[in-house]
DNA sequence: AATGGGACCTGCGCGC
DNA sequence: TGCGCGCAGGTCCCAT
């Protein structure tokens, strides 16, 4: 499922193939992606612009156009953007101007594709809380005291913090060393400040091995990434902690599957 | 107000 | 072998 290290391997990615280039043909083989606007109207606002920008806000990808309007694309769990693809398997394809195809595939159906006109006001985007780059260890500590909420949902919620998804909210407890049962307000300030230095080293790591290929992830180029085989928790239910071979537990918290060392995190 | 659960959707893996 | 069921999870929406 594509969480902010996926998108921005994905984004860095298309800045290096598609910038620049015109999207000549807009082909919608399956119109259900399209949330917004009309289908008409999407093709039309696409075709003849040019992509002059390209940039990721937590999980969404935003493709600025020369016509001022932006593509905004949310993979949510089985999206794909491949390129170059073969503009007829997939869900939607964009022609571009070196004659190329830009495919979206979703098995799905889940995804979320809209020509904006000012994507800041997308009221998905304007919730968004502050990415774990962007906050200090004493704002987080602030954060987290004044909510009750389990500290694994609470991580995964975009309006809280953006970018983290159920995987790398597993894998950056794991490292922190912390339940993801307890409350938030409970954490102290010596564990705030690492569950948020672990979070952000987690999803570095992640970026610097392209992402998590678990589910239908892959890369622009259609390779996965190489990031599952550093997971200490994720989907690994039974088999031993790396640390201390205890079973990995499997426990659903906030409706989600949720894998943790219970002997490693307290 | 905050939390929980279902809906959305499809393919896969499991058990019988 | 084949079928049906449950599950996977990001986000929205509704109920409590």
């Amino acid at each position: 499922m594509p969480e902010l290290p996926e998108v921005e391997t994905i984004a860095r990615e298309l800045k290096k193939s598609v910038l620049g280039k015109k999207i000549t043909e807009v082909c919608v083989h399956v119109p259900v992606v399209i949330r917004q606007p009309s289908v008409e109207q999407f093709k039309k606002g696409l075709t003849g612009a040019t992509i002059k920008n390209i940039l990721r806000k937590a999980k969404v990808l935003i493709l600025e156009l020369s016509n001022g309007k932006a593509l905004t694309i949310h993979l949510k769990m089985t999206g794909q953007l491949v390129y170059p693809g073969n503009g007829k398997t997939s869900r939607v394809s964009f022609r571009l101007s070196d004659g190329k195809y830009l495919d979206f595939f979703d098995q799905r159906l889940f995804a979320d594709l809209r020509l904006l006109d000012d994507w800041r006001q997308l009221p998905f985007i304007r919730g968004l809380g502050p990415e774990p780059f962007d906050i200090t260890t004493e704002w987080f500590f602030q954060m987290l005291s004044k909510k009750k909420a389990k500290i694994k949902p609470l991580l995964m919620d975009q309006t809280f913090i953006s970018g983290v998804g159920n995987l790398y909210a597993a894998e950056a407890l794991f490292r922190a060393k912390i339940d993801p049962q307890r409350s938030a307000s409970s954490l102290s300030d010596k564990e705030s400040a690492l569950l948020l230095k672990e979070t952000q080293a987690t999803l570095r790591e992640a970026i610097v091995h392209k992402g998590s290929s678990v589910d239908n992830y892959v890369q622009l180029t259609g390779l996965p990434g190489g990031y599952v085989k550093y997971h200490k928790v994720y989907d690994r239910e039974g088999k031993p902690c790396i640390m201390c071979k205890t079973p990995v537990k499997r426990i659903v918290l906030g409706g989600r599957g949720t894998y943790f060392c219970p002997k490693c995190q307290r």
